[in-house]
RNA sequence: GGCGUCGUGGCCGAGUGGCUUAGGCACAGGUCUGCAAAACCUGCUACAGCGGUUCGAUUCCGCUCGACGCCUCCA
């Protein structure tokens, strides 16, 4: 019996535009597919918010049971610089700008990448090919789609050839557009003078002379086009069919409608079921963009080394920022956001720090099994985390309630409390509870323990200048006392 | 201009045709405390505007205003 099978879960299907009950194709298991980074500079923020946002429900299949095989690629051929398709892509131009290999740039800022998922607790995927690396399968793909009669090949480089795709299939049926409605709305860019029309796609480009990053294909010696890459991985990874494909809502169009176009002109098939979106993260109401200055890397962020905040953020307040909203939410990023997230983030680390020292009665005045239902009802509905986050601090509540001698619970609820908040905050949310973590910390414990025994003896005394002084130099350095009725506790913020 | 998403109380953010409330942060009063902090209890402001459907709408429909995304490099 697998936890799965008493919780059908709702995803909210971007092509449907309807929440759906998830139906795996196998029993048991979920194919996933979420397009990764390219790598040409630092991984940006928001992108981080995606990819935390799919880890999420990475967690949350795990954690039912389901085997997961979650696929993220790593674009490390680099997208063309503009729709013209003329440019050069986007780590040749960085390699190029700063004199190095583009293989070094690939090199060094997937290491960035990791580093960063990292830090903020990500579950690596199951496999994380790279678009290099699969060269001969997109060459195979496009030889497919050509042989089909949806693409054209001029002057060695090879297009997909959306008018007469769309006359036996959809064009624009995830992103709801319509082929004539772009036609009236393309702009019409220099240099796509091979392309039969605008709203043609490149499969393959061929390279010119100084393009250093180029593979030998039957129609020259070139690179891929951009849409290209995440159809040839999921296809070998997942199959021609499989569950889930996510990303950002940016990416909708044209990239993900051209991954369905050219599925379906190379196999006949739609490829994906359920499409998901993560929604776009906002810094102070605007969106983030380099090209005005409003934006933070995720390490400045962490360090508090940027214009925008008023102190550094430990990884996990991120993560539980992000947490409670939506992922199919505008998130705005602000320094009032976050530190209103950050109390409530150690307020919650408190009270699973309680989970090891209740006390247990003879009856429960919360029914914890109807709590428990609850918390799962709310990550069925299309994993929903705040309402999940309500249903924690409910517990939080609880537990500080029966502290105070105004609740009870039994021995039985209690284990199930303390499974049940173990599982969703630390293996389904991906939160790291730094409080427990450094209270393992027994040297450090340990001398604090001798301050708050000093410090008790001092108020036993009466000398109340030398406890509080013991009390204000230790919250300075971060570790706040919390007197009760059973002595002193203490945490580190 | 086209397509799409959205507009909730001091702030952030769920949700719903009427039922008793999301939740967090902030604020006010109280309990506890040597004093604080923490915790607990109580209170406090809501559903952009205008119409329509309905016995009844914050929730459904239409319009207006506004925000954001995509359509062109940016996740």
């Amino acid at each position: 019996m697998h936890l799965y099978e008493s919780n059908p879960i709702k995803i909210y299907n971007s092509l449907t535009g309807e929440k759906e009950v998830f139906k795996p194709i196998n029993a048991g298991h979920v194919g996933m597919y979420v397009c990764g980074p390219t790598v040409y500079s630092k991984v940006h923020l928001g992108n981080v918010r995606t990819f935390m946002s799919f880890d999420m429900v990475f967690r949350y299949l795990k954690h039912l049971g389901y085997k997961v095989r979650y696929v993220r690629n790593i674009t490390d051929a680099g997208h063309l610089e503009n729709d013209a398709d003329a440019g050069e892509d986007k780590i040749t131009k960085k390699a190029r700008l700063e004199q190095i290999e583009p293989m070094e740039v690939v090199q060094r800022y997937t290491v960035d990448f990791h580093n960063i998922l990292n830090i903020f607790n990500f579950l690596p995927p199951s496999i994380e090919p790279t678009a290099t690396g699969h060269i001969i399968e997109q060459i195979e793909l496009i030889s497919a789609i050509i042989e089909n009669g949806f693409a054209y090949e001029v002057n060695g480089s090879v297009y997909f050839d959306v008018h007469k795709f769309n006359d036996t299939h959809t064009y624009g049926k995830l992103s709801k557009r319509k082929l004539e409605d772009l036609i009236h709305n393309t702009r019409v860019l220099d240099g796509q003078s091979d392309k039969r029309n605008p709203q043609d796609f490149a499969l393959w480009k061929k390279a010119e002379p100084q393009h250093i990053m180029r593979w030998p294909s039957p129609w020259s010696d070139g690179f891929p086009g951009w849409h290209l890459e995440c159809t040839a991985m999921s296809t070998k990874y997942l199959g021609e069919q499989f569950d889930i494909h996510g990303g950002g809502m940016d990416l909708k169009f044209p990239h993900h409608e051209c991954e369905i176009a050219q599925n379906e002109a190379a196999k006949g098939k739609s490829p994906v079921n359920y499409w998901m979106h993560a929604n776009m993260l906002e810094l102070n109401g605007q969106r983030m963009s380099k090209s005005t200055g409003n934006t933070v890397n995720p390490d400045e962020l962490l360090s508090g080394n940027n214009p925008f905040f008023s102190k550094a953020f430990a990884p996990g307040v991120i993560r539980f920022f992000t947490a409670q909203s939506s992922y199919r939410s505008v998130l705005d990023l602000t320094d009032d956001g976050v530190l209103a997230s950050e109390k409530g983030f150690y307020r919650l680390m408190d009270g699973m720090g309680l989970l090891n020292s209740t006390k247990v009665s003879r009856t429960s005045t919360l029914d914890v099994a109807a709590w428990r239902l609850k918390c799962y009802a709310a990550m069925n509905d299309d994993f929903n985390t705040p309402i999940l986050i309500s249903h924690l601090f409910e517990a939080v509540k609880y537990l500080n309630q029966i502290k105070e001698n105004k609740a009870s619970i039994t021995a039985k609820d209690l284990e199930v409390l303390k499974t049940t908040m173990h599982a969703f905050v630390y293996d389904v949310l991906g939160l790291e509870n730094s409080a427990e973590t450094n209270s393992g910390n027994d040297k450090l414990a340990g001398a604090v323990e001798l301050l708050i025994k000093l410090r008790q003896e001092a108020r036993a005394n009466k000398d109340f200048a030398l406890s509080d002084q013991i009390r204000d130099e230790l919250a300075e350095v971060g570790i706040q006392l919390k007197d009760s009725k059973d002595g002193t506790t203490f945490s580190l913020s």
